[in-house]
Formats: C-alpha cells, sequence, structure tokens
DNA sequence: TAGATTGTTAATCGATTAACAATC
DNA sequence: TAGATTGTTAATCGATTAACAATC
C-alpha cells in the first residue's frame, strides 16, 4: 500500500503534532515566570508563526481559552503534556552506545519528554559495563530477554547503517512496536510497525538549498 | 512577519527536497549494482511512496526519463547531486564537542552529502587538542578568525541548551549565514540567516502519539 | 460598557494524486 | 507493433489562513 504507515492516527496533522513541543517550551518559560495567561499571539510571536495556527492547534489539545484574558498557562501546559502522554514515562531500550548513542543515553531532557531509557546495547566488549550516568550499556545478547522481561515498546536505534536492518529485526522479535532510528538508512519493518526515520540527509538537502539561494545571485 | 524564513526557495516544496536525499540512497545501490535504468515504480516500491509522486519530485531535477524504459541511474543520480549542490563540497564549523558533536564530526557520510566540517569547537579546555579522526577540536576564542578567513558560511550548533542563542550570536558575528541547529532550543537570528532546527521533541511527539494510537485500544 | 481574544465556519493555498496523451 | 513508462494537465485532498460571531 501507499502510505507510510496504516496507524489510526486520526485527525491531528503531522505537522501539529510537531508544533506541539515547541509551545511546550514557551509555556514552561512563561510559567518559570509565573505568567498566568498567555495569548495565542504571544505564542506566535515568539516562535515565528501566525496566532491563528496556533489557535488552531490548541484547540486539538483543547486546553480551552477564555476570550479576552487567553490560555491558562498552566492550564493547557498539563492539557499539551497530558494528549502529548508525557506525563507517563514510557520506557525505551537503545542500541548502538557509539557517540550518538551516548549523547541521547546522557541526554536529561528525555525526562521531561516522558521517556526513560532503561539502558544501552553494545557488541563492543570494552563498552560492556560502562555507562553514562546510572545508564548502563549491556551485551547486545541480553536485549531480547530484557525487553521482553520489562515489556517495552520502543527502540531507540544507533547503530551503523550496516547493521540498522539486523538490530531492527531483533528489536521487532523481542516485542518493540516503535523504532526511533538514528541510523543513516532506510530500514524495512511490517505494518503495524512505527518508524520514526531521523534523517540527517533530508535535513541538510533543505539546508543546501536554502544556502544555494542564499549564497548564488537568483537567476532570472 | 508570518514566515519561517523569507529566502526566495521558489518552486520546490520542502516536503520533495526532503525525498530526494532518499532517492539518492536508491539509485546509488543500483549504481553499485550497474543497474542501467530504473522506473519511478522500482523506487516508490522500495520508498513505499507512489510511483506518481517520485515522478513529480524528479521532474524538478529534470533528469528527464524516457518513456517505457525509464531513468538512467548514473544520469539520475548527478542530476539530483548537482541539484543539490553535493557536487561541490561546503565547508562547516561545528561548536560543542560533546557526544552529539564528536559523533557529527565524526561522522563520514558527510562526504557524500556535500559537507566538510573542519574543525569543532569548544570551551572545555581537556578537549581543546585532541579530535575526531584528522578533524580537530579547538579552542571557541579561534572561532571567529578562522571562520572569517576561511569564509565559511555554515556553522553546525551542537553545545547544551544554555549556550545555543550566544553560540549563534557568535556563529552570525563570525559571518555565518546558515546554522545547524542540535541544541534542544530554539535561537534567534536576523531574517536572511538560514537555521535548520533538528528537534527531537518534535519528532518524539509524533513517535509518541503512533504508539499510544497502537498501545490503547483506540476509543470509538 | 468597550475591546481584546477565543472558537468556529468558510476560503484559500499548496501538495498529492489521478488521468491520459506522448513516446521509446 | 504493442505495451510500458514518462511528462503534463486536471482533480482532489488536506493544511493553512481569513472572517466573524461569541464572550469574558
Amino acid at each position: 500500500m501507499a502510505t507510510e504507515n496504516l496507524i489510526p492516527q486520526k485527525g491531528v496533522s503531522v505537522p501539529t503534532l510537531r508544533r506541539l513541543p515547541l509551545y511546550l517550551e514557551v509555556l514552561k518559560r512563561l510559567a518559570e515566570q509565573n505568567k498566568p495567561y498567555v495569548s495565542c499571539t504571544q505564542i506566535a510571536d515568539e516562535l515565528k508563526l501566525v496566532p491563528i495556527q496556533v489557535r488552531k492547534d490548541l484547540e486539538v489539545t483543547s486546553g480551552g481559552g477564555k476570550p479576552k484574558v487567553g490560555y491558562s498557562v498552566p492550564e493547557l501546559l498539563k492539557a499539551i503534556e497530558d494528549y502529548l502522554g508525557w506525563n507517563n514515562t514510557a520506557d525505551a531500550l537503545l542500541v548502538g552506545a557509539g557517540n550518538l548513542g551516548s549523547a541521547l543515553l546522557g541526554y536529561q531532557g528525555f525526562e521531561m519528554l516522558g521517556l526513560n531509557i532503561v539502558a544501552a546495547f553494545d557488541l563492543d566488549p570494552r563498552k560492556i559495563g560502562t555507562g553514562v550516568g546510572d545508564k548502563k550499556i549491556m551485551s547486545l545478547d541480553r536485549f531480547e530477554a530484557l525487553a521482553k522481561r520489562m515489556k517495552i515498546h520502543i527502540g531507540i536505534l544507533t547503530v551503523p547503517a550496516g547493521a540498522a536492518q539486523a538490530t531492527a529485526d531483533l528489536m521487532l522479535k523481542s516485542g518493540i512496536q516503535a523504532i526511533w532510528n538514528f541510523a543513516p538508512t532506510r530500514i524495512k519493518v511490517p505494518d503495524g510497525i512505527i518508524v520514526q526515520h531521523e534523517n540527517l540527509a533530508s535535513s541538510l538537502a533543505v539546508l543546501s538549498k536554502k544556502l544555494q539561494a542564499v549564497l548564488r545571485p537568483k537567476k532570472k
């Protein structure tokens, strides 16, 4: 079939979903300053968006604002977090404890995003037993057992391109249902499994092209 | 103004731009196998897209296919690379030699994407003088002079959130015109400067929401 | 009250998909 | 030649933007 995945995902668009965390970031800053209310215009200005778009996006989380006053900062914050499920922590396992894997393993910010990386796995015997902070690096042999025992659904893939497909297959065999793929290649998974590709090449294509437009005198 | 950036960028849509590298990946594999031609249907199947979309995307690079036969693999490959400017290497400087910065610094794949990270910069004296492969880590003091002397236009930002804005400002002062931002926060730049935000929270929002739909019985 | 801001319905814009003629 | 595949114009779909009534 044609679609990238067949999950229902009804209603909310991906662009909207991707903007919600940006709103959260703004809201958290306002909450720290104890601002009780915020208007969609303020949020829009902060993020270089248009007010109506913010209002439309916030509609889906149904935080509910008050005309004239705006949205209650703490209420809206909670509504978005609830909507994204970031109040309930989800466990994840990471495979590939190279620099990138270690960066993710050590990143404190995931806590606020409802993600808890339980442990990392690698093939390199020199890495096994070490760790980043309180997160341990274990032998890949132990992945399947731990994933099954802890009923973990999220796998983070930070292996070289060549090992990506085999690692993904292992993850699926172990009950993983969503793979966050940082390997610089695409992986193939059966229908119903979620893959979020983090593709540097795609981002660089956008950046390269925009830069071209600036550096080179535009033709015509 | 309302738009994210004011660069002309006429014609080609961002979604199309983001797909072009995926086509390149497929084409490179076919080139290795010495396949002379490929149809848009083959490419689409490989990437779980629809043929007409591939055809539309390829139109913009005007590689030009032959009815019945398909597209010449080497010609199309070159056309896309030319279009993205990936045949001419662009130099970049990276700031923030932590795990993430080191991962990018050591990533061999950028060569194929027309990106050459010349050097990295950091504040930590213990890192200065070390490096990853042949890429050196230098003191941040030297950033401005080197960027100006080498006329480098691309800056890669891999510092902690707290240092992001100040580092971006330094980059702009040094003549950088495009910032690839991996710091987990947004940065503010004047109009005309390109920022490509790599936002993990946005990606995780999409993944979280999709996973919710699978794990929890969908209501109604 | 007056005015700012939300909520909601309608209009626009742009990307995707469909249809089909052209062609190797 | 016949048939597969491109190229191109038109239709559809969905996201963004506009308009305006409701309301604190």
